[in-house]
DNA sequence: CTGAACTTTCAAAATTTATTGAAAATAATT
DNA sequence: AATTATTTTCAATAAATTTTGAAAGTTCAG
């Protein structure tokens, strides 16, 4: 297969994985753009390798921006921005990881906390459901925290395997 | 709170935390309602409890049983269908994620294969840094695959805490 | 300061995704 | 086999999300 063709391959599919994953297609296709170009690129070569207007390019990159996994970079004599992104796969997801925790995660488990105490009689057979049901989500995210944690802490180990011994 | 507030609640979040997981909200909503009733319920009670049409209740609580969320249950002597969702919370879990990466993480990694022998130089910048980077979101994949077969088959001890001991 | 180069914003338009509801299909009852 | 209850389908519609592009904002060189 042709560079050219794989890696239009390669950006489409990642955007499709991330609308899977409630991610804006474009978002994840500029990322995807990104991961593959060794170096920065700048704005009009986003617009033109992907097809899509300038502000569409501009608000995303912000976006990707807020969650780290591309920056800015001024080249020395140049006018325009340039961008990059993080290309440590591994930095990325435990990034992406991070964020999700931080974004939505957390936020779940306060609310979580504050259903947890209804009035009513714990003998009624939907009141007793609900409690219970609130107080294992809550007991299953404080444990994927944890879990996500030793993970996300676990970063040197991935690439040669051996997270999974110590995690077995 | 009181409880009709309290479920209302967690029905609409639920709904919500969905929508950024890339889950239609009505079919987190539904499932939601299912998780806090303690017996079974029909397609009518759904409809009249979310507000939402008969149509799609049938064709989110399809896609639930899809999913193996939820099952069809027939009580004796009457002629409507009758729905409950699995209630042990750390069984939903594992077949949430057994079903993602059945869905979405193996044909991924079937299409990074694909992608990764691309003809040219590998001393080509351009062509370096492909092969280089759907090698190893390739790898963080087979990673992912094996430490998520790992937490699926944890799960007697998720509830007591152990399995964190192990995990560290 | 001025003007050119570049970036950001955001209302309107386009696209994608979800929902409705009525008709068709199916299943149970008499 | 005809009637009734219930479920399923799916084209049309509505809602939500994304994208555009032009105007406003910013930055910087001269």
């Amino acid at each position: 297969m042709k560079l050219t063709e794989a890696k239009q391959q390669f950006i489409s599919s990642w955007g499709a994985f991330g609308t899977q994953w409630g991610i804006n297609r474009t978002m994840a296709q500029i990322h995807a753009l990104l991961l593959v170009s060794p170096d920065p690129i700048t704005q009009d070569d986003i617009m033109e390798q992907l097809s899509i207007s300038r502000g569409n390019v501009n608000m995303n990159i912000r976006d990707l921006i807020s969650w780290n996994l591309v920056e800015r970079v001024i080249l020395p004599g140049e006018r325009k921005e340039y961008f990059t992104a993080e290309k440590d796969i591994w930095k990325v997801a435990t990034q992406i990881i991070r964020e999700r925790k931080k974004r939505e995660l957390d936020p779940m488990l306060k609310l979580l906390g504050q259903l947890e105490d209804v009035d009513g009689d714990k003998k009624d057979k939907e009141t007793k459901q609900f409690v219970e049901m609130i107080g294992s989500i809550k007991k299953l995210g404080n444990h994927a925290d944890k879990v996500l944690d030793v993970l996300i802490k676990a970063e040197e180990n991935w690439f040669t395997g051996s997270l999974l011994k110590v995690f077995k």
